[in-house]
RNA sequence: GCGGGAGUAGCUCAGUUGGUUAGAGCGCCAGAUUGUGAUUCUGGAUGUCGCCGGUUCAAUUCCGGUCUCUCGCCCCA
């Protein structure tokens, strides 16, 4: 293991990614922003137990996949390998009650100590957003809308699926755990080795087996639908006739289920089959007995989160870096950086090589992309004038340096 | 965590049936042109052949291990 070598599963974010990563998350929080979301940061570590508490000790990514420490207090911290949990937490620890409903938006690094793959990252990126104190399936919708607004805005629209199904709330899934169990039961010797141990942790999870004799025997189970009390029933209906309503496609998936332990009534995915194995680019649910279980006031809550990473993948081309002017000095450097600055302060872009002859520079302007570039040449000067080049029409005037200024903070 | 594939220059890749200075294209730097973006021409730099060990007179090449990436599984954004 060299240590010049970064930590498995862990990647720099160059200037053209992070370009791309920014877009995304400009483009995500210009959408959350006019749907009423504010910003929230919380840390990228918390203690062990809010993750641990919240997100099922059975589940895998508390049985195998968190990064955990113990500090030099002998506290156990945890890298938060997702966002919801440390939300809730703030919620409470910062007396959020009072302010509901609330309507957050976040971003930011997540930490899993999984085998990476492509799209998937030990040190990763998601944006989320959550609704917390709505119960009226409204919110659902309006949750939904917001990530379908962002997909589109990112060109994604043709390229993701929506999935829905309800989990259904507490007494339902509780009827539905049983008649499943009965099933399952039936069948078990032609279930896989790994679906007979996902019957004792979370049997819901053999739904979406992809092992082919799990997936026989599946086909004819019971489903969530039937065992839905008249309310989740309800519910569930709101939230597809909502987003019928706003002409949003989706699908309903019968066995589409959620891994972490928090969720009830809506799950949800937007998946690509554009990445192979890592399908799911943005996904989430309604979570109401999350902060009760954290030890609040009941209160309900839905939300998602998306892989800055994944939608990246997905994005051809980066977007383009605001076109620059060219600062071209052949003399006195000093000069043209007193020029750049005069035109940064006015609030151009400028960009000005360290060295290299006349040639070089204008190669340099115009592998930047420059839209302008001005030429401090001494004959000009000695009048009191620059050359500006337009470098898309290959023309060039001279112009008093006086005014040069207001002339590009006017061609902006 | 389990199973498969890959690793040679900044990038894409060739190559060595084990043998002296390891190559191409693109890119990069410099010059031809001490005042102009393309093309062309000339010159140049860059590799511990992923890493460690073994076999051998000799290993980038063969063997073992390891690391990283990658495909599938588990799971997930």
């Amino acid at each position: 293991m060299s240590a010049l070598q970064p930590v498995r599963g862990t990647h720099d974010l160059l200037p053209d990614e992070a370009r791309r990563h920014r877009a995304i998350e400009a483009a995500a929080f210009a959408c959350a922003g006019r749907a009423g979301f504010g910003e929230i940061a919380t840390p990228i570590f918390e203690f062990t137990e809010v993750f641990a508490r919240t997100l099922g000790e059975t589940s895998d990514v508390v049985t195998k996949e968190m990064y955990s420490f113990t500090d030099r207090s002998g506290d156990s911290i945890t890298l938060r390998p997702e966002g919801t949990a440390g939300v809730a937490r703030a919620f409470l620890s910062g007396g959020l009650a009072q302010h509901l409903p609330l309507k957050l938006f976040y971003r930011g690094p997540m930490f899993r100590h999984e085998r990476p793959q492509k799209g998937r990252l030990r040190q990763f990126h998601q944006i989320g957003v959550e609704l917390l104190g709505v119960d009226n399936p409204l919110g659902d919708v309006e949750v939904l809308a917001l990530a379908w607004r962002i997909l589109s805005d990112l060109g994604l629209g043709a390229k993701v699926r929506l999935e829905i199904n309800t989990l259904g709330d507490a007494p339902s899934r509780a009827a539905y755990r049983e008649t499943l169990l009965a099933f399952l039961s039936g069948h078990i010797d032609q279930l896989s080795q790994e679906s007979r141990q996902r019957m004792e942790r979370n049997p819901l999870r053999v739904l979406d087996s992809k092992d082919e004799g799990d997936k026989r025997v599946v086909a004819n189970a019971p489903l969530i639908h039937d065992s839905l009390t008249p309310e989740a029933r309800d519910f569930f209906a709101a939230v597809t006739n909502g987003l019928e309503a706003l002409g949003i496609p989706f699908e309903v998936n019968p066995r589409l289920v959620r891994g972490l332990d928090y969720y009830s009534h809506t799950a949800f995915e937007f998946t690509t089959t554009a990445l192979g194995a890592q399908g799911t680019v943005l996904a989430g649910g309604r979570y109401d007995g999350l902060i009760g279980m954290m030890g609040g006031p009941p209160t309900p809550g839905i939300g998602w989160a998306a892989g800055v990473e994944r939608l990246a993948m997905l994005i051809d081309e980066p977007p383009m870096p605001p076109r620059p002017v060219a600062v071209v000095p052949m003399g006195d450097g000093l000069l043209g950086l007193k020029i750049a600055e005069s035109l940064r302060a006015a609030g151009v872009s400028v960009d000005m090589a360290f060295s290299g002859n006349l040639k070089k520079r204008m190669a340099r302007a115009a592998k930047l992309n420059a839209r302008f570039a001005v030429l401090l040449g001494e004959e000009e000067l000695a009048r009191g004038h620059v050359s500006l080049r337009d470098l898309d029409a290959a023309t060039q005037t001279e112009v008093p340096l006086d005014g040069l200024v207001e002339r590009l903070a006017q061609a902006e």
